[in-house]
DNA sequence: CTCATGCCGATACACTGTATTTCTCCAGTG
DNA sequence: CACTGGAGAAATACAGTGTATCGGCATGAG
């Protein structure tokens, strides 16, 4: 009996996990942004049908969810500094880093609550970097301030950044000269503050923007840390 | 000839615009959130076609501006206060306001750059509240600053609420006792400062959570104008 | 009255998330 | 070794989506 007799041994379906599931519907957003991100074209990147998905996450919501804290891994820092001020800094950069890496991440920061392992060690990390300086509330609210304006500002940025490169055009042209509508808006008279800025502001990049407004930020809290119950 | 015998004459169609078509679309998403919104679904409510749209719109995500920038007309207030400060407390409050009663505005803030009408009267608002009490740069850095607080803030606020309701549970039960997964890993010790947090800290409402964290910010914000250029 | 034009609705398409049904292979059992 | 459950993968199915295209009809001008 030659070997053309005998049929091939059947496939056995490629096995499958989370991590690897999660892997692709990364890949997948990076390349095309979360639109991309289909349950039919994760599981084809993964030589598999659809519906083997729905062993491993039972909705679509949860694959998002998984992704985000895949992203979280990256953020934790491998060590943390002893200053509690650069801790919360390093933080914030590295979560703005990641979506800048990542730029879907923008879209589904402070969607939902973050539960994951990855996203749980981020929040435990924040408020380690208080701990002894504060009661917990006012750790906590800390934390917390911190973190919606970081979350606040990359979208904002990432907002930009897309808005920019629909366009083709840089930020300050884009408002300036070739945005007709804003153009025409602000020659309305209408908003006079808002033209002064667009027109007499520099234009800073966004990463001393993302920066300057932290630091005000982590000011306040320093202030607060001073006098623990305000 | 009889009544009878003449055809009715021809349903003109529906006359439109996209005030009805977005007052229709917020209704939509009101009742049943942003994913109830489709082009069809509007249409239907207006007893048009789901084409008759493109007349008005070119594409869905243009749907969502205007019904963004509809909402910030809710968030205008009538008059100014005079202090600076009362003024962006309560354009920040007015907008966690406008949150709750369009719950999907907070899958919408920060998403794209507001460039509608009452969008940019809000942003008008906020520079006109620093007017003459700072350089140009320094005020815009204040208000993106706050902004960015706001919609973080308010992001997690309505997705904390949302997990809530999801377990109808309130935000301690949940954390503490029924969060079957939270609890697992608050258990394993490998988060003591959240577990801390979690067990030692009160409870506080949303509402003086974002009150508070936003008398935080504008505290930096009172502090750089002192100083104008720091 | 006729004709052209613009607009509206119907149809079509490619795709989505997910429920359900069908099939195929393997582990146990007699 | 033959057979039979049972599990788990695959195929199919369904209701819906955003949007491109097409066909016809009502209304304006001449």
């Amino acid at each position: 009996m030659t070997v053309w007799d005998r049929p091939e041994p059947p496939n056995r379906p490629v096995p499958l996990d989370r991590e690897r599931i999660v892997a692709a519907a990364v890949a997948l957003a990076d390349e095309g942004g979360l639109e991309a991100v289909s349950l039919r074209k994760v599981a084809a990147r993964l030589n598999a049908g659809p519906m083997r998905l729905y062993g491993y996450i039972s909705t679509k919501q949860e694959l998002f969810d998984l992704m985000v804290d895949e992203v979280h891994a990256e953020i934790l820092p491998e060590e943390q500094p002893g200053d509690w001020r650069e801790a919360l800094r390093i933080l914030a950069h590295r979560t703005r880093q990641a979506a800048l890496r990542h730029e879907w991440l923008a879209d589904l920061l402070g969607g939902r609550p973050t539960l994951g392992p990855n996203g749980l060690a981020v929040t435990e990390a924040r408020l380690a970097a208080l701990d002894g300086l504060a009661d917990v509330d006012t750790a906590m609210r800390a934390v917390e301030t911190v973190s919606a304006y970081s979350t606040g500002s990359i979208r904002r940025e990432i907002a930009n950044l897309r808005a920019e490169r629909a366009t083709g055009l840089s930020k300050r042209d884009w408002q300036r000269a070739s945005g007709p509508h804003v153009t025409r808006m602000l020659a309305t008279g209408r908003f006079p503050a808002l033209a002064k800025a667009v027109y007499d502001g520099a234009d800073v990049d966004a990463e001393t923007s993302f920066a300057t407004g932290l630091d005000w930020v982590l000011d306040a809290v320093a202030a607060k840390l001073a006098r623990p119950s305000a």
